[in-house]
This record gives C-alpha cells, sequence and structure tokens, in this order.
DNA sequence: AGATTAACCTAGTAAAATAGTCAACTATTA
DNA sequence: TAATAGTTGACTATTTTACTAGGTTAATCT
C-alpha cells in the first residue's frame, strides 16, 4: 500500500491546523517547529493540500494557512489522496491486469483490503480525531512545550 | 504499509502451492513459470517461508515444495508476516514513541488503521482464496497455459 | 559410484520510491 | 518599500525492492 511518512504528515499537518487556526492563519513553520516536519517538506505537502482545496493559503504577515472547510467535513481519506498516496493495495491499479495482462490469483483479496482501508479511512474526520483522549494530552503537550520553546523558562499555560 | 509485491508473490505462490502439492512437491520453477515471478526472488521468499514453517522442502529428483500445514490453517496474515512484511502503519512500530519519544497526533489512528487490516488478513485462509470463483477461473486459464507451454499445442485439460 | 535434480545459501546490484533539500520567485500587507 | 510568507521546480541522499549470479548440499536414479 501507498501509506507512508507521507500520508501520515499530511494528516498530522492537517490535524494541527484543525487545532491552531481558528483565530488566526497558521504558519508552516509553526507546524514544522511542533510536529517536527520540515519544513521544506511540509511546503510540498500543502502546494497539493491547497490545490486539493483541503487548505486556504493566506500570505502576507500574519499570513499562513487555514482549513479549506469545517473540521467535521474533512476526513482522513481525502487528505492522504490530496497528497498522491493511493489507497490500493493491487498491483494492476484495480485494472485486473495482474499477471501478464490478465487477472493474478489473488486479485480479489487486495481489492477486499483495499476496501477495506478506505472505508476506515473514510469514515473518520480530522473533528473525530480531536474528540480523542489521548488527542488532547497530546495537544496539551505540545503547546507548553511550544510556550517554553519560545518564550523560554516560564511555566507554560496550554493554548486552548 | 508494508505491503508490496513481496508480500503479493508470497501469497501467490502460496496459493499455487495449495492448488497443486496435492500429488506430489512443486517446484520453484513451475511456480516461477506459472505465476511469473523470477525463480531467484522465489528462492528468497521461500527461504523465510520454510524457516516460518509454512512450507516444507523435499530435496533430489521429484522434490519440490509442500504446505507446511493444511491450506485450511494457513492465513493471509502469517504469509505476510513470514516475508517480514510487516502489517503496521504506525512509524513508531506501535511503540507510541513517534514524535521525539512521545505519542505523536496520529498514533491512536494508525494503530486503528493496523487493526483493521490485521484483522482481515487473519481471516483469509488459502481455503478461502481457493472457492473464490475468480480464482477457480484463474487456476483453469494458467493450468492450460502451462499445458501449452511444456507440451506443445495440446489442448489442455484443466487439472483440479 | 556418478550424474542429475532441486533445494538451499550468500553476496551483490540496478531501479524505483521515499524523504527530503535548495534556490528562486510571487503576492500581500504593514 | 521592506518584510512576511506562500509558491514552485529542480535536485539529492537514503532506503527498499526486486532481481541476478554463483555457489553448496542433499536426495534420487541409472
Amino acid at each position: 500500500m501507498r501509506l507512508t511518512t507521507k500520508g501520515r504528515y499530511a494528516v498530522t499537518a492537517m490535524l494541527d491546523l484543525a487545532i491552531h487556526s481558528e483565530i488566526k492563519p497558521v504558519t508552516l513553520t509553526e507546524i514544522a517547529t511542533r510536529q517536527t516536519i520540515s519544513l521544506s517538506y511540509l511546503e510540498q505537502l500543502f502546494s497539493r493540500l491547497r490545490r486539493a482545496d483541503m487548505v486556504v493559503g493566506v500570505r502576507g504577515p500574519g499570513g499562513g494557512y487555514k482549513l479549506g472547510r469545517a473540521a467535521i467535513e474533512i476526513n482522513v481519506s481525502d487528505i492522504i489522496l490530496a497528497v498522491d498516496e493511493q489507497v490500493d493495495l493491487t498491483n494492476c491499479e484495480q485494472k485486473g491486469t495482474c499477471q501478464e495482462g490478465e487477472v493474478c490469483l489473488t486479485h480479489d483479496l487486495w481489492m477486499g483490503l483495499s476496501d477495506v482501508v478506505r472505508n476506515y479511512l473514510d469514515g473518520i474526520t480530522l473533528a473525530d480525531i480531536l474528540e480523542n483522549e489521548v488527542v488532547k494530552t497530546v495537544v496539551a503537550r505540545q503547546s507548553g512545550s511550544q510556550v517554553v520553546k519560545f518564550k523560554g523558562s516560564t511555566i507554560g499555560m496550554a493554548i486552548k
């Protein structure tokens, strides 16, 4: 399957955006710092996310990115597709030409698996993930460490 | 995820074995021809499958490989694990150390997906696949072309 | 016994994909 | 107009995959 760091980074970045972009746009630099992702790589990913209308770029000072639509309207499957990772486990792009132009022995097996994965990812929105208890803890941690990092050794208050 | 041609080849080869090894052991050369897989690559895969007791090697003339246990007792998940493809979509081998030693925002999401995939593959045995109608057609086709290839232009009778 | 067959094993390699980097450019706004 | 931040394309290092080449070992047949 095509599901690697690229897709994981994309989903993580979109989540970061969902969390922090309510007040003002979020810069890629912030996301890069908070999520430990290379800035240049994020640029590449967001170029695709923008073309897929998943995010909106705001230029100039105070700019950054915002979600293209509400968090509840964005599912994980969309994000992964946008950065060009196909959720397809077959070797023939579902065409049935896996063995010298004909269907191979395991074609249906991989088709079935692709469906299972797609259904799972289709059913989960950014909003769903944010409700998760573990995620809330992580958000708190990242907010805290952000304050420490940028402002020195003050005790950080978690940013909502 | 780690699911590429390697895992697909392994499952395909095991299926070929399930179909043809009832009467006598099947040589890798036969599988290579029928399934269009490189012989040397098959050797590598079978080295792992043998160590995992999925197959039994029989040396000498008339030798080849047989299934290590009944087709109904071998599931797809086992095969893929045997050739060293982990069914794990996280970036931390499920350890929760995805972001600088701590849990990342999307950890639970990928854990969940890994479970979904594993459950699907766990629930399917070689015997299940062989019952599939499409597979029966493919088997008939491959039996036919095998006869043509090895014996000239006779009309091949499908081997059960 | 010797030839043959086929598993078994080790090492290496070419191509592809992944995961980035770098540098130049454009639009916006203070 | 200077600073900010997005936008784009080309380029590179690393890793994995898929495959090749060459051999050794064990069983069988003549």
